[in-house]
DNA sequence: TTGCATTAGTACGTGGCACAAACTATATTG
DNA sequence: CAATATAGTTTGTGCCACGTACTAATGCAA
């Protein structure tokens, strides 16, 4: 389904792949790295992208659901863990009494940076059989396309 | 945390991306597309997953816990929620009276088939605003990628 | 101003997903 | 044969996600 993993199993796994199969197999092993990165510190993916949303600047309920990709009710749980955890915090918001803002604690600042930090070393390691002008070209198109979609 | 999907927001989501970001916005990119065509027919990505995984060839419990890096624990519950649906089978073992054989049925290879072409289609969308060279390159970066991890 | 639709967020119930620990049963090894 | 290792399941816990229904504040219109 475009997400062989082609394990270690007969070995018909050394096909080339085409752009699909890259790219998704891709995408796993990243996932995987946030997975394991996460783990340590007892954060989901979904956590760990929270804080990474909310690294910078504060943010909405639904502003947060939109740019995850989830309901606003999923939310409210997703939020809650985090805050009863100490990681951010519900504040209301100054000029609409409806509103929340959701911001980092420095316990959530504090494990976003080393959250940052980890996945940047784990995920360069992925390209480390990369030449470096390879590393810029991938990084490159990569940006292309992530930077198409946030217009399209 | 490298994971930041700067949304319609503020403006400041511009800045060229380091290697680390756009690896990790792509793989969110393309992981929501495999959620968004699971959706469609009630399938989880993880389920998408296995029915890929399964493409091919019959595995055992262990060897999917493995390749899809859960705990066997997880399988069982995995494997019997798609059995259920009639996706696929356990049978046991030719060689082994404690090991179980899964494979895919007639309704999981139509599903599996059509979550290929489906996913073929919307990932390939993703690459729409490459030309073919680019797409070529990234394809091939992308695999030596995969290809570097298989082996280490 | 009052009245009503809209918006932001929460509460609740359901089900999938993932884990660890404990368990069964079959294989394997000394 | 006894001890151990392996394949898989069961059970209990917690997270995650959804849809529906709800509260409360906002905004608009008459």
């Amino acid at each position: 389904m475009a997400s062989d993993l082609e394990p270690p199993a007969p070995a018909v796994g050394d096909a080339p792949l085409n752009t699909v199969d890259a790219l998704v197999q891709l995408s796993f092993l990243v996932q995987r790295i946030l997975g394991e990165v996460g783990a340590e510190r007892g954060l989901s993916v979904i956590q760990i992208r929270l804080l990474g949303v909310l690294r910078g600047r504060p943010a909405g309920m639904l502003e947060l659901a939109t740019v995850l990709g989830l309901d606003k009710s999923s939310m409210t749980g997703l939020v809650a863990r985090a805050e009863k955890r100490g990681l951010l915090k519900r504040s209301p918001s100054p000029h609409d009494g409806r509103a929340v803002l959701v911001s980092l604690t420095d316990d959530g600042k504090d494990l976003t940076n080393w959250g940052t930090a980890e996945i940047g070393r784990r995920i360069s390691a992925l390209t480390d059989g990369l030449t470096p002008p390879e590393r810029a070209r991938i990084t490159e198109l990569a940006s292309a396309v992530v930077q198409a979609q946030r217009s399209g």
